[in-house]
DNA sequence: CACCAATAGTTCAATCTTAAACAATTCAAG
DNA sequence: CTTGAATTGTTTAAGATTGAACTATTGGTG
């Protein structure tokens, strides 16, 4: 793209980043995605297995902004995902809008069986970069992803 | 993801690559994508039009691999923005497999209008960082995303 | 208390995307 | 040449995702 673009440094560098996330985020996420699909998964199913088996029972609308999806998006996820019987529903007292989300026991022993394979495949993922590479780059992104998350609050 | 894992130095620094690469990624384009939508188009429409204004036509195979989405979603793009009178299907006599695709001049005077609101937003979007910054980053994700499209290839 | 704005989850229509099967064409080995 | 493999684009069915409209609930203000 911006190699024949004729525009300032600014921009040419700014473009370049763009384009290289995207094709990086691309790449791996095809990768990963077919990698999940012999687990019958999708990215963002395993996204809500992953964060409920680290963080513990969560409301719906957290997990939407955590994995930054739809509200519409996680009530499909979770339907699936509660037919598989993974996880479970809980209306809490509290406040009778939210549901709290929690692993089932089959849930719970799916995911903590398979993460550890998905931890060692994302690690074969990022080996081409060294330790210091890899420190250096979440510093990077995380710069970035900071800036342009206060620019949608503003 | 990785805040609440055990697992080796490399397997935690790649989880939170991978975690703040994908968190990055969509919270940009899901802030480009709203900006498109005020000029009626999508993403990988966009990118079709971006790749003919500064490449010159293209067959649709090629676009597919550079846009790395699948050859039948590029059969759909390209029916839609030649719906819309931006581009031209043409086919090319040394191989009659292949559709030639070419922006026409009301696709050509669009892209070249619009191309530059873009590189000011994407300027804006990539300017929490510096030019040094900027540089390092596109660096460190084009090492990533090499190492990744050869395993695919292997 | 009453009312109105804000929030959580659901539903629905529209759109996008992919993978797989297919037809047409080209290429390469014999 | 001829046959079989590979490539290009299209079609189709299935699934994923979003935004908007909707219901239920909560919270705050007068």
């Amino acid at each position: 793209m911006a190699t024949h673009f004729q525009g300032s440094p600014a921009e040419i560098s700014s473009l370049n980043v763009f384009i290289t996330l995207f094709r990086a985020a691309d790449t791996i996420q095809s990768r990963f995605a077919r990698h999940l699909r012999r687990d019958g998964l999708t990215g963002p199913q395993f996204g809500v297995l992953e964060s409920l088996h680290h963080l513990g029972p969560l409301e719906q609308h957290v997990i939407a902004e955590k994995l930054l999806v739809s509200r519409g998006n996680i009530t499909f996820i979770v339907d699936k995902l509660e037919q598989l019987g993974l996880i479970a529903r809980a209306v809490i007292t509290e406040d009778r809008r939210c549901n709290r989300v929690t692993l089932t026991p089959k849930g719970s022993e799916f995911i903590a069986r398979i993460f550890p394979e998905y931890a060692a495949y994302i690690a074969e993922i990022m080996s081409g970069l060294t330790e210091d590479e890899r420190l250096a780059l979440t510093c990077l992104l995380k710069k970035l992803g900071k800036h342009n998350n206060q620019e949608i609050a503003s």
